[in-house]
DNA sequence: CATAAAACATTAAAAATTTCATGTTTGAGA
DNA sequence: TCTCAAACATGAAATTTTTAATGTTTTATG
């Protein structure tokens, strides 16, 4: 990681608080902040530390990574700039419950989670806002976890599929920055099933995968796949 | 469902509560609630429907029932007494992700959620409590998610079986208010699973069983087998 | 109290999934 | 550019889990 500007950004931060705080409380939050730059694979927030920082995601993709005792990584979810992450961090006293990992280059901005709280408390409505937003993504997990837990391997892939293509990249065709092993922990499956149904689903052309490139070709097909799970 | 007494008793929420708010917000929270009754198997909030209140939990037992299009059930996570429900549905403004449903006899008071609101945006440490104990839940519901993705079949019923030890009943030994399907709903695993892994587990002295009395044997053996899955 | 429905229980067969073994391709760093 | 590790790939064996078939016990209700 390497320190960048003095200055961090917060172009979407700034506009959605500007509604709620005043400069004055913009700039608190601002002088307290630390831009960073995190290269592919490198760790923003570590599991088991203290919450001492909100991260604001200002450009890349994240992934939630939880490592259990025999060190078997789940990602709980996957999200992209730009965001607020750590909601569950965020209000909540306890170490992290899981990492934050940089799946691209990232730029982030470290809140001080002091300082954010002192504003919290000071501008109500921009708290709700922010319990919104946590909540939102709260919500996101809870449904992949829903999937993962009573539909069968192609549905939960599908799900992933879908959801990559619907929320992180915004598009149908996109550069999957995923290896198949981490589509394989977020899908709650073994390395080999993800290759074989990506394998398999190419053959039958509901999607074509050429390098790193994924296109969805059948998207009604991949969404019947993932209803009957 | 039996509408009871005029004016709810909310102890346990008013004695959190009174640290954070006036006896006047408290009143105006009291005169737009309504205690109920909810006799077991009754659904006190129904997935699909808007969230107009939230519930404080006085007394049973309560499950976070989600049901997919073709009528399966996964339980979420079960709670009991006292404690306030819907932290997901609070902040959250669709429509409500699961179904409350008494899995025991409940005591419930619905809050109103606008005049909650009201009263939150105006006592901004409050709702910062009632948002750290809305991340308390969402925290335990991860946990059981994260054990249901990466741990085989055992290893999430003894995951149960301590949880509801530990939070639900307080106690190694309980009268289990769940039937074997619940427990299915709430692991991830068919019905069967669960029956055979009781009966093996009571065979081998882990645990005994006796009608609905359940109790745990040998916790170090069930904590063993959480373990290592 | 009778009776039906639900819960509990057991087993074998079928299906899904992981593990293992092996090999090729790709990509990052010396 | 070479080299090594990781990623990707495939198939078969081993394991886990579900399904199905069947029967007993418990519980709720007329």
């Amino acid at each position: 990681m390497t320190i960048n500007e003095p200055r961090p950004e917060f172009s979407w931060f700034r506009r959605i608080s500007s509604q709620f705080i005043s400069d004055k409380d913009f700039d608190k939050l601002e002088k307290t902040s630390v831009k960073l730059i995190f290269k592919k694979g490198e760790t923003i927030l570590k599991q088991g530390g203290l919450p001492t920082h909100v991260v604001y995601l200002e450009k890349g993709i994240v992934k939630f990574n939880y490592e259990n005792e025999s060190s078997k990584n789940l990602i709980l979810t996957i999200v992209s700039a730009p965001k607020i992450l750590g909601g569950a961090n965020l209000f909540y006293k306890d170490n992290n419950l899981f990492s934050f990992i940089a799946v691209e280059d990232c730029e982030v901005i470290l809140i001080d989670a002091k300082v954010l709280e002192e504003v919290l408390v000071e501008n109500s409505r921009f708290a709700m806002m922010m319990f919104q937003v946590a909540s939102e993504m709260f919500k996101k997990s809870v449904m992949n976890f829903i999937s993962l837990a009573h539909k069968q391997k192609e549905g939960r892939i599908a799900d992933i599929i879908l959801y990559l293509a619907a929320e992180v990249y915004n598009d149908t065709s996109f550069h999957l920055s995923l290896t198949r092993k981490e589509i394989a922990e977020f899908a709650g499956c073994s390395t080999e099933n993800v290759i074989m149904t990506l394998s398999k689903w190419q053959t039958e052309k509901i999607i074509s995968v050429d390098g790193k490139i994924l296109a969805i070709k059948d998207i009604d097909k991949l969404k019947y796949i993932s209803k009957i799970g």
